[in-house]
DNA sequence: TCTGGGGTCCTAGGACCC
DNA sequence: TCTGGGGTCCTAGGACCC
């Protein structure tokens, strides 16, 4: 028996996840050049095949339409892709408990407890991970790439060194040879600033990074570079979270075109995007104590501005009078502004909320069940269908461009066209058993 | 080809205190 | 004039990630 000390993680990276789900949803679009992103009007995944024809993220639909007639491109759906990722990371949890999701589309889990994985390594190892990739393209029908290593780093690197379908083990006879052929800017954690940096001082591959003294790194960088040193040399100091945390900001932003500088309308921007945010924190049950609103100018400046609430929050009738002034602080006349954004920060558990010495935030929990009425009337009968006045010119907007976008659908496409297409097919586990947890309903995916 | 949206963490540096 | 030494708390903003 092979046992062997030290940590095992494991890093998870769904193949072209937007897409691939696109194509389950979708079978004629399986092996196509396929980008979604279609309401935000850039790509936002590709599928393999659309990487080849030298289509790149956040490159415009409309230059994609004009130089890739043969590019297949359709709306996000994130609904559909968050019951993937929970199927996916469920079926991760099947092999051991200690599961961190990182993102959407991809997780570490520590195998250091699994029976047969560290103390039959490689082989055992290989041997599990082989089933769960088995386990994911049965049962979703798409393809993941696995990495394993001793630290967080490690495993990444070795998910992303070979990719789609790729299952990397990290070995201590392999660990030098992957850093080898690993350029430092494409180490999980090294931007573009941090990796110019470390060229001018003559480090240009994660091997010769980790071969540097850690004298040397604290000499020229800072604590997450140490970090990050300890890690690529096997050391893991980054331990996989196990989740449970409440997240500790609730963003939300919207560019608008074109620009303006029209005092009221960028207003009714900021609210809207209040009002947004504010449905997200009831929705995860959270308050805010701060929040602070940002513009960006159309040469891509930002002003912010910042404050904190009497009582926390989440109901943007509320929260709109401190808005209204931090806005007034940070608006220029004559300015013109292609974005707003609204930040919740502070957050903590809707039920920890503690009133305060004057009772406000009795009156806040009562205009609190207001909103959540809202809610229910908005779930019902259409998103926002009741809003802010203060939003209303800006949700007016949204909807006039999504009435365009359907427009022009069904001009281009013959009628059901888009239906015929919408037809899923979930693979023969699902055909087989109508009764999965995996289900269709309209055109969304329910568990 | 100018550049979407949603997050987290860290640090520098000022304010304030003893 | 040429400067105590620290500590803590806070905020802005950079860097990075998907």
């Amino acid at each position: 028996m092979k046992r062997r000390a030290g940590k095992l993680i494991m890093h998870l990276d769904g193949d072209a996840f937007f897409v691939s789900v696109e194509a389950v949803k979708n079978p004629p679009l399986r092996g196509k050049p396929v980008v979604t992103g279609k309401e935000r009007g850039i790509a936002s995944a590709l599928s393999y095949e659309a990487k080849k024809l030298g289509i790149t993220r956040a490159m415009p639909i409309f230059q994609i339409r004009r130089e890739f007639s043969q590019v297949a491109v359709v709306e996000s759906d994130y609904e559909s892709y968050a019951i993937f990722s929970r199927r996916m990371m469920d079926i991760v949890r099947r092999y051991t408990d200690a599961v961190e999701e990182y993102s959407i589309d991809e997780c570490f889990a520590d195998f250091s407890e699994t029976p047969g994985f560290a103390d039959n390594f490689p082989e055992g190892a290989r041997t599990i991970l082989a089933q769960i990739k088995a386990d994911i393209r049965k049962e979703l029908g798409i393809s993941v790439s696995l990495g394993v290593g001793s630290t967080k780093v490690l495993a990444k690197t070795a998910s992303k060194s070979s990719k789609p379908d790729g299952l990397t083990i990290v070995t201590e006879d392999f660990r030098e040879a992957l850093l080898d052929k690993t350029p430092v800017d494409k180490v999980w954690g090294i931007g573009s600033a941090t990796a110019i940096s470390l060229r001018k001082k003559g480090v240009s591959t994660a091997l010769e990074l980790a071969r540097k003294s850690e004298d040397w790194v604290r000499e020229n960088f800072s604590k997450p570079m140490v970090e990050m040193w300890h890690e690529l040399r096997g050391t893991s100091v980054r331990p996989v979270g196990e989740g449970g945390e409440d997240q500790k900001s609730i963003m939300k932003t919207r560019t608008f075109v074109p620009a303006s500088s029209e005092r009221a309308y960028v207003f009714s921007e900021i609210s809207k995007n209040l009002e947004n945010a504010c449905h997200r924190a009831r929705e995860l049950g959270l308050a805010a104590r701060e929040f602070s609103v940002h513009l960006k100018t159309r040469e891509f400046s930002y002003a912010r501005n910042w404050c904190r609430l009497g009582a926390a929050s989440n109901n943007p009738a509320e929260i709109i009078p401190e808005a209204r002034k931090l806005f007034d602080r940070i608006f220029v006349p004559g300015t013109l502004y292609r974005a707003t954004g609204v930040t919740l920060l502070g957050l903590i558990r809707e039920d920890a909320c503690q009133d305060d010495l004057f009772g406000a935030s009795r009156d806040s929990r009562a205009v609190s069940g207001i909103f959540k009425a809202v809610d229910r009337v908005n779930r019902r009968y259409g998103r926002n269908v009741v809003r802010l006045a203060s939003s209303e010119r800006a949700f007016a907007r949204e909807e006039r461009e999504e009435k365009r976008e359907a427009k022009k659908r069904s001009e281009f496409l013959p009628n059901g066209f888009s239906r015929r297409l919408s037809v899923p097919y979930l693979g023969d586990a699902f055909s087989r058993n109508p009764q999965g947890s995996l289900y269709k309903k309209g055109s969304k995916y329910y568990i």
